[in-house]
DNA sequence: TTGTATGCGTTATCAT
DNA sequence: ATGATAACGCATACAA
């Protein structure tokens, strides 16, 4: 009693390989009676499938293989939930690569999906040009879905989230409640940073505001604990300004919601002193200091979408002919008292 | 210009194919020079082996699938990148399938993973006798590891933390700092839950302590929104008590964390009226209003031992002479204003 | 409608 | 030291 395979099954059917194969398959060249009585008996038997066998025929695996910089924060892993479910219900399976914020781990990372062990592969790459060539690469082959980092200039599909009009409503929303003078907590220099800061200088722009140059800055996002340190000291510098800012908007979740434990540590008193809002996508909004306004990105869509799109793009025959979508998701505002008091 | 595979290889340098694979293989009975060219030749040819052909032959699919019962949580995460990190040193890839607290999806998902499309399992049942039947058929096929929920009456390796001592360490912890009336808020009414009272009895039996039953609260951990109004009307409910606690002990990060926005709301002073510190792997316990006295769970130590238990029994040949471990880490406390100020 | 034969790319056994 | 050949389990073109 070794495991059940097709052979064994037509053995003990006395049928063909094939025959109980094609019946397995409800293929419309059996009869119905003999599928129903394979079916059953392997039913019985607990058949199950070889998928490597399959897959090696097919040369299809059913799995799609994500690689991104890091998977602890909300942000990440209700992406990878949403893509989880929705590979799950298409019958796909996820292997992710966590690259780490290095650009090496992620070279390593694609590398490794390119040994024809995954049918497409979702990519968030660490910085709008890490490992450019290599993906290309890997397009040529392998169907390659980028999201969150949509500036990342290759031809195919890309899912994020409209930056810019999320911090242009930040700033509203600050205008609105009499803030108007905003400094804006950034990250690294480049990519999502730079299209969120756009929507920061639109919104100057529209509303006639006028830009201080120190109010932008940027923080040292290398570890926690030293964006923590780092903060500290700019908070400090822009409330020793003659015209110190009275908001703040932070650009990404671990800035927005780290810069909340600065300012209670330094005491200063939110949104009195300082109006917070940010984007974020904790789910303890509520149970911050104080509670958190919100720029919260539709996380489960990003990755519900990203999944599609690539399966799409997978079983699409000729690969050659597709358009391209550059999508952009709305982002909402939520107001809480880190804001409204 | 197809692929390269063996066959292409060795037509092109005029060798059998088994010899190329011998020679790829580093295999002792090829000659270092042949050896050589073959790799050399190979390499220049950016030739990928197969992976599926490999497995097929092998039986092998160098992956592990993880079932878990969410995702998103910081402790989940925090496991699933520490089992992600050790698995890619290993050599393992991981498949991750998210059982969402349903026992339906985790039958699913458990089922999905019986293809023998993976070499082993890692398993943290939604509750201690969850889907137990199937995980024990699977067991007679396929390595099958626990991890968290380690009081789950299967015979095998299970990966979890010292419960009781946590909760035993904060209660002392309070008792120290002069609050000698906790309540205690708990999730389900089964496994670790159960295990973390335990050591809230034990301490309080330690210390010559009364257990006053209405202190221990029982809530509806269903949804985020439905825990908040619960745990609402349980503070009041407890405020209103002739004998109010002047202490809460959270057993799970989500109640823990999401316990002092409720109290925030309820305008309850935390220590003051009430200190809070509870189970919490949220790295923004500063940011919390207060910042947050934790239990920490070693998160990325259990994701790896999980991984490397599990690896071990899969690469033992004779799988019956496995003594199990069930092992327990130490957590560990760190106090700060929710508790101290 | 059913069966036969072949191949997917590897590894392993056995000759040479 | 190297090569021929047979599996691994499945799907499918083709034959009957």
């Amino acid at each position: 009693m070794g495991k059940t395979t097709l052979k064994s099954l037509a053995q003990a059917l006395n049928m063909s390989v094939s025959t109980v194969s094609k019946a397995l398959n409800d293929s419309h060249e059996i009869s119905e009676i003999t599928k129903k009585k394979v079916q059953e008996f392997a039913k019985k038997h607990n058949y199950q499938p070889n998928v490597l066998a399959q897959f090696l025929k097919t040369g299809k695996t059913q799995t799609i293989g994500v690689v991104l910089p890091k998977m602890t924060s909300p942000f990440e892993s209700q992406i990878l939930e949403g893509m989880q479910q929705t590979a799950s219900a298409l019958h796909y399976r996820i292997v992710i690569m966590n690259s780490m914020e290095s650009e090496d781990l992620e070279k390593a990372a694609l590398q490794s999906m390119l040994d024809k062990a995954v049918d497409g592969i979702l990519f968030c790459p660490i910085h709008e040009s890490s490992n450019l060539e290599l993906a290309k690469q890997i397009q040529k082959t392998t169907p390659l879905v980028i999201f969150d980092r949509t500036n990342y200039p290759i031809d195919t599909h890309k899912i994020g989230v409209l930056n810019s009009a999320g911090t242009y409503q930040a700033c509203k929303h600050l205008l609105d409640i009499g803030r108007n003078r905003m400094a804006i907590f950034c990250g690294t220099r480049q990519g999502i940073t730079a299209t969120r800061l756009l929507g920061y200088f639109e919104a100057h722009s529209d509303f006639g505001l006028p830009v201080a140059p120190e109010y932008t800055v940027y923080c040292n996002v290398k570890s926690i604990s030293e964006l923590q340190a780092d903060m500290e000291q700019h908070v400090k510098k822009l409330l020793q300004l003659p015209n110190p800012p009275n908001a703040i908007i932070g650009v990404a979740d671990t800035i927005t919601t780290h810069l909340l434990g600065v300012l209670a540590k330094l005491e200063v008193k939110v949104p009195d002193t300082l109006a917070v809002i940010g984007f974020a996508n904790t789910d303890l909004a509520l149970s911050l200091n104080p509670s958190l306004s919100t720029i919260r990105q539709p996380t489960k869509d990003i990755g519900e979408i990203s999944v599609t799109k690539l399966v799409e793009v997978i079983q699409k025959t000729n690969r050659s002919q597709i358009e391209w979508e550059d999508i952009k998701l709305p982002t909402s505002i939520q107001l809480r008292r880190s804001t409204i008091g």
